[in-house]
DNA sequence: GTCTATATGGGGATAGAC
DNA sequence: GTCTATCCCCATATAGAC
């Protein structure tokens, strides 16, 4: 059987993901992980450490995977197209977006951090590659560092309007308008 | 003075847009709008209420305001890039599109359609003032339907970057990436 | 319509035994 | 390391007087 420390690990990275930070409750970790409350103070001595560890790891695979998919051979703009059309399920939402408007996560300056960094690294990864599109003249118009932000914030407002409008094919949208501008 | 029901509105749109609804407690609304607990339940029977009558106005608020800017005299996709241009402060967030990741909101009926329909009708007027650029010729390329999920996703994605980094640059740079590429 | 007083339940821990 | 018991506070109202 795993660890109680992952399990906790997961049950949190679930309801993180659900209901966000600020509305998930230590009771409903220990209820979804099967694990006592004991047990969660001893590995975690408050509901910010635990958030803290929860978001490091996903923050964290989020980030390898993003930097692998936008390193993949074969021409640089191919490969940005390839990771805005990667599959996403636009109505559960990011795992890492969603907290930008959870103040419990925003005002805590420990919690803020992964998130800062994700999509700071993650900008630098995409502007990267857009600059090696660029010089070999695949990519249209505009200055990549613009670019960059335009190709991330189509993928979170894309959750955006997907969970608001509980509709897919708004985010599916988004995704394709991108895509036909930039090839 | 003001009646007590629109100070309490006035303190809920402000709290709601702060912190989001799951967050703001009756208690905050009363000491920010300086009305009783009395009046409180006398004009709105539950929390609930008083954020659907908050969420109601907001979105009616903010509808007028982007069919008017669309609806300006001119060059079709000119009046899309204004739209798209205009001045927002990103790391305070957008007054409906936070909404999106607040389960209190989403998981009520009652609660999450205001917010639904916004970014519905606004699809409709952008979508519509795409079309009358297509036909003019001065839309690049692409589907009408799928560019006014971009253009809204743009900005949802751009207030999530900018609230995410705390900085207001990546939704600037967004939107300019995304107005080089309409162009 | 507005006030103060009171009630109930859950959130976020702490204590101390095993 | 893990368990059960307990604690205090605040969220969300409800009651009834003025």
């Amino acid at each position: 059987m795993t660890d109680s420390r992952t399990r906790l690990l997961d049950a949190a990275e679930e309801l993180l993901w659900a209901r966000g930070a600020g509305s998930t409750s230590p009771r409903a970790v220990l209820d979804l992980s099967g694990v006592g409350q004991g047990s969660l103070y001893h590995h975690f001595p408050t509901k910010t450490a635990l958030a803290r560890a929860t978001l490091d790891r996903v923050v964290t695979r989020s980030l390898e995977r993003a930097t692998r998919d936008l390193a993949e051979p074969g021409p640089a703009l191919q490969a940005v197209i390839a990771y805005l059309t990667r599959p996403r399920d636009g109505v559960k939402g990011c795992k890492i977006g969603r907290h930008a408007s959870d103040h419990f996560v925003m005002d805590s300056e420990d919690l803020s951090e992964p998130v800062r960094r994700y999509f700071l690294d993650l900008h630098t990864a995409v502007r990267e590659r857009l600059s090696s599109a660029r010089e070999t003249g695949s990519l249209p118009r505009g200055d990549v560092d613009d670019l960059a932000d335009t190709v991330l914030a189509t993928i979170q407002g894309g959750y955006v309007l997907a969970r608001a409008t509980g509709d897919q094919q708004h985010m599916d949208r988004a995704v394709r308008g991108l895509v036909s501008l930039l090839r």
